[in-house]
DNA sequence: CTGAAAGCGCTAACAT
DNA sequence: ATGTTAGCGCTTTCAG
């Protein structure tokens, strides 16, 4: 073979250094300026000394083949991409919106890159995620929200996190139950259970006996957890808890406006609704107001998460809050320092508004 | 120095192969095999014939070890990694949240993964984010939404425009103007302007001659180009225009609700008011409602978006509609599509709602 | 101050 | 069917 030729890739003989397409390399800018490949290196990385016609030249050649370095390449040599990857379920929540915004300011904060992927809920889709990510080599893979999980699911997932663990990075659980004691991941949760308890406790308060739980599916973490608080909350204030009253529904909102649209045609047999979303809420707020009744006069409403949208529903709704962005931001910060305690509780509260008053059969 | 030993390295002999800590390579798991390098690779590949007991080998091994590939060894060896960028101003808005939802989706089922990343509306820090995405060796970068953008800035995406074209890479204008005929970059647009012309149309239509402008600034090139749209309805009908009755206000909901209640409290002089967004139609709301005005009855109002959260106000708002989902898909199929034509515009819509009435002092 | 050489982990071509 | 060799683009010794 001739000289300066390899067998097959691009012609490396000085001769031939027209510009390529794709991006130009260190050789390529080298060759420009007459230097040799380190040099170039050096003048970039700006941690040596280097002659200064030699660095002018070589910057002169560095714009003119508007040279960007190659990641990959950088990463090969040094460690892992500095990058925190996070999985949802969809974007378009806002409660997950928040979480995402605290994870990427926080990230941003520290120079982290940011990288996504979202699931729509299908826990095979999350797991396969967390493998992709895993091969990214991100530093650390957060998963927010709730999940339908069973227990292959969680044996997967814990392997998948002791698998990150070896590699240096981590896996993190944000508003999410741990998956035990003995797995190295982080976890974030915020009192859940508490913050259904405490809005439930309100509805009683007022009088109310028969209020409908509205929303969620039993194996979702997220909701099967606001169904406790419910539960907790009726066996504290002497309710029997009635199966009837618990309106499973999907996540999303126009569903819910007509799940209940379709339930008050039926039979009105309850006084209050618990819906454990806000979305959740403002379909059921339309849903009552459409059949002509009132809120809070007629039936009392309450939601979870406070997110800002439900500042515009008339009522303003009574809810719990939930601190979502502090949730993305201690994600991030924890697994970053991995001093820090592992696993965090953040609080949750009752935002008290306009939806409950107490029942009105009972004046 | 010893054989088998890199100067600085980690040791090489084949009697120290004890499991570091990190990630396991392929290396490692031909040594537990007792196999070469390019049999494990070819055992994952599985594109070339392999003994089955040697398969079954590796295969244990690879288990044993945990192995991950290093993707950036990978993207080092091939072409670049396969992901598009998209850089937003902030996922909590909720029509970036939708394009965002879209690009994903396409992204996902083109086996694509996405990277992100916020910018907080600074277009410096989006230039940055630009160059970032370009040393990733991303596929496409996607620019969403609205920017301040001057001179200076045009002329930096310009050239940052051709060098990702360079590099076999792609700039994504994702609802926002062109920079100009000969820079290669893919524009997908909608009918901005024409939707504000047809929502103050409604407006003008139903009698309104006084109608405030309400909510975002000159330099950005989103509500400059519903600001012209505004202004094209109002010579049409041959409304003077009056730049008192441009309100200007930041993007966000809280900020809008003041700012409008402030004017509402110094003086009424005007009878109609189109938000330049929905979210600030909410907070608009908020303070028409305060005041103790009713919509329509004595203001009417009209937003911008067509967002989920806004089904929720009452009354319900009349506003245009825009194919956020598939703007985000279709910059991504441009994008990958290089065949496809490469400057795009969407169609609005008004949807017609009930927040504009006749105006009361006409009655 | 600069260049030559080595090697990060992987895969494709080439030789057995 | 398997191993040897080479090289992706970069940084980091080491030698001059």
């Amino acid at each position: 073979m001739s000289p300066g030729k390899t067998r097959l890739g691009r012609v490396t003989t000085k001769a031939d250094q027209t510009p390529r397409p794709g991006r130009a390399t260190l050789k390529d800018v080298a060759f420009r300026a007459g230097v040799s490949v380190p040099t170039v290196s050096r003048v970039i990385a700006g941690n040596y000394p280097v002659a200064v016609s030699t660095r002018r030249r070589v910057e002169k050649a560095l714009r003119e083949l508007d040279y960007v370095a190659n990641t990959h390449a950088r990463a090969l040599r040094g460690q892992a991409i500095k990058a925190v990857a996070f999985i949802l379920n969809d974007v378009r929540g806002p409660s997950f919106a928040q979480v995402a915004h605290g994870i990427e300011e926080e990230a941003a904060r520290r120079g982290r890159l940011c990288l996504i992927c979202t699931t729509s809920g299908d826990p095979e889709r999350e797991l396969d995620a967390v493998r992709l990510m895993r091969e990214q080599g991100a530093e650390a893979v957060i998963l927010i929200g709730s999940v339908r999980d069973d227990e292959a699911y969680r044996r997967q997932m814990r392997s998948l996190a002791t698998s990150l663990d070896q590699a240096g990075s981590r896996l993190v659980l944000c508003g999410r139950p741990s998956l035990g004691p003995e797995v190295p991941a982080t976890v974030v949760e915020y009192e859940n259970e508490a913050g259904a308890y405490a809005v439930t406790g309100r509805l009683l308060a007022a009088g109310h006996r028969r209020v409908l739980f509205f929303g969620g599916e039993d194996e979702q973490t997220t909701s099967a957890q606001r169904l406790a608080g419910y539960r907790r909350a009726l066996a504290d204030y002497g309710v029997e808890f009635d199966a009837s009253l618990v309106e499973p529904v999907d996540f999303v909102r126009d569903v819910a406006y007509l799940a209940l649209r379709e339930r008050l045609a039926r039979r009105r047999d309850f006084t209050a609704v618990f819906a454990v979303t806000d979305q959740i809420a403002a379909g059921a707020l339309r849903a009552v107001t459409e059949a002509g009744l009132s809120v809070p006069g007629d039936i009392s409403l309450v939601g979870y998460d406070d997110v800002p949208p439900a500042t515009d529903l008339r009522p303003q709704l009574t809810t719990v809050h939930v601190p979502y962005e502090e949730l993305g931001r201690t994600a991030v910060r924890l697994a970053l320092d991995r001093q820090a305690e592992q696993h965090v509780l953040l609080g949750t509260h009752v935002v008290i508004r306009d939806s409950v008053a107490a029942p009105a059969d009972r004046a």
